[in-house]
RNA sequence: GCGAGUAUAGCUCAGUUGGUUAGAGCGCCUGACUGUGACUCAGGAGGUCGCCGGUUCAAGCCCGGUUAUUCGCCCCA
């Protein structure tokens, strides 16, 4: 392979099933994933934001957190011509609340409803589900403090994965309280497990220390036993966050969604508060589908009033791979007709028919190249074609047009004024099929 | 950012202890079949062996570097 130019590291080129050798980066897979996701967040009431890929980095920084791993290192950022210190988005949801802000969305009542499909990216290293450009599809509810809130964003998830043919993912939830419950939490933690950090060397030591919290999901074994016996986050905090934690769990069952709580999900970006949640799924090894919680402080922190705020991100590419795990079908479409001029004389009457199918929604692809009989019937084949139209001189003399299924080899002629209709209705049948 | 594996035709992969013109299957093109694709048969095209350098009379094979990719760790979607 002498080619010269690839895509850039971690990112993947989406295109039609027969070119890519991935099933995941098919795109019929993206974009019947996306269309469900916007149908559904659509029946909930959430409307589509689209925001820039890239923002002032301030605002990531402002919000995720600087101790957050996504911000100290794996963020993707430049300075652009105008010495502005810019970075490609590394999550949905800060932009997001940046232009519910900046358009004054909350002037209007509460609370809103915003859902969006976006690239993030991340300077990792790449690995299965991991990508320097990620697809992320979030929905995010803005206004309202009620656990309502956040049983409806996890609701919302869960109805959008049963959808798209996931029925699989567990949901687990923990609640991790305020800033004060978590700070005294962390000393807890350093404090269980301070014997296992005096081993350590002091830069170990420092980046534990700096966020104990996110040491409960590690994997390291040494550490985990260390963790051993440690009082669960619950015991530190307010009677209120318990009380809406309780809320969200019974609104969750009253809705048959069954749930885990998991004491050890906390979350990777620091504006998250009480709920927390991930949809994991046994297909996605160590890796979860989506993330999400309650953010009441973040858009404080970007220089708005203090607005409760719960949403979900959701990775696309786990999502794809996960049904790619269960091998769900999903078939890309079919172009409905192909249509083969039989002889040289019937190509401009080909033609006229090509416009008169298309003027009616009926995709149809037509030779352009002076092909053969023969390699116009291969066309068709590549092209996927439901059916082949066959127009030559007889059909010309007899006002007929030959219809032959490509995929029952099956030929029959009938009149031109009646092939819309039964296109038509043979069309719907076939997708009733599937 | 750390550790390990992989890189040969469009795709999936063979390629012996280094030895002359690097192979297979599938795919592609042409014909058998002058109004019929996917099946069958016959023929054909297609590779500076990821890239750069080194060792050697000789490198797809050995060594160093580099890029990409896969797996694990860190972290997360």
């Amino acid at each position: 392979m002498s080619q010269k130019f690839q895509a850039p590291r971690g990112t993947n080129d989406i295109i039609p099933a027969p070119f890519q050798k991935d099933p995941i980066f098919e795109i019929h897979r993206w974009q019947f994933v996306e269309a469900q996701f916007l149908l559904n967040a659509w029946n909930y009431g959430y409307q589509e934001v689209r925001t820039p890929m890239f923002e002032d980095i301030e605002l990531f920084i402002r919000s995720s957190g600087e101790a957050s791993e996504v911000v100290n290192k794996e963020m993707y950022d430049f300075y652009d011509k105008g010495e502005r210190h810019i970075a490609l988005k590394p999550e949905g949801t800060a932009p997001v609340m940046r232009a519910f802000l900046e358009h004054g969305m909350g002037n209007l009542g509460t609370p809103n409803r915003l859902c969006y499909i976006n690239h993030s990216f991340r300077y990792g290293r790449p690995g299965k589900g991991r990508y320097r450009q990620l697809h992320q599809l979030g929905m995010e509810i803005v206004g309202s403090a009620s656990p309502f809130a956040d049983a409806e964003i996890i609701t919302a998830t869960h109805d959008f994965f049963s959808r798209v043919g996931i029925d699989s993912a567990r949901v687990m939830i923990n609640c991790i309280g305020d800033f004060t419950a978590r700070s005294k939490f962390s000393e807890a933690i350093l404090d269980h497990i301070s014997s296992y950090l005096s081993d350590q060397d002091t830069e170990t030591r420092a980046k534990l220390e700096r966020n104990p919290v996110r040491l409960l999901d590690t994997k390291e074994s040494p550490l985990r036993a260390a963790l051993q016996g440690l009082a669960p986050i619950t015991d530190f905090i307010s009677d209120e966050s318990k009380a809406n934690f309780d809320q969200v769990q019974a609104e969750l069952t009253d809705s048959e969604i069954p749930f885990t709580i998991d004491p050890m999900i906390v979350r990777g970006l620091d504006y998250y508060n009480d709920t927390v949640f991930e949809f994991i799924d046994d297909d996605l090894e160590g890796l979860s589908l989506c993330g999400g919680g309650r953010y009441d402080a973040l858009i404080e922190q970007i220089g708005g009033k203090p607005t409760p705020a719960a949403g979900v991100g959701i990775g696309l590419e786990r999502l794809l791979l996960t049904l790619e795990q269960k091998q769900l079908k999903l078939e890309a479409p079919q172009i409905d007709s192909f249509i083969v001029a039989a002889t040289e004389g019937a190509r401009s009457q080909v033609r006229q028919l090509a416009a008169e199918l298309r003027a009616n929604d009926i995709s149809c692809v037509i030779d352009i190249d002076d092909r053969n009989i023969k390699q116009q019937f291969k066309s068709a084949d590549r092209t996927n074609a439901i059916y082949s139209l066959i127009l030559g001189d007889d059909e010309l003399k007899m006002n007929t047009v030959t219809i032959k299924n490509m995929a029952t080899q099956e030929q029959h002629s009938i009149k031109q004024t009646e092939l819309l209709d039964w296109l038509a209705s043979s069309l719907v049948q076939d997708e009733d099929d599937e």
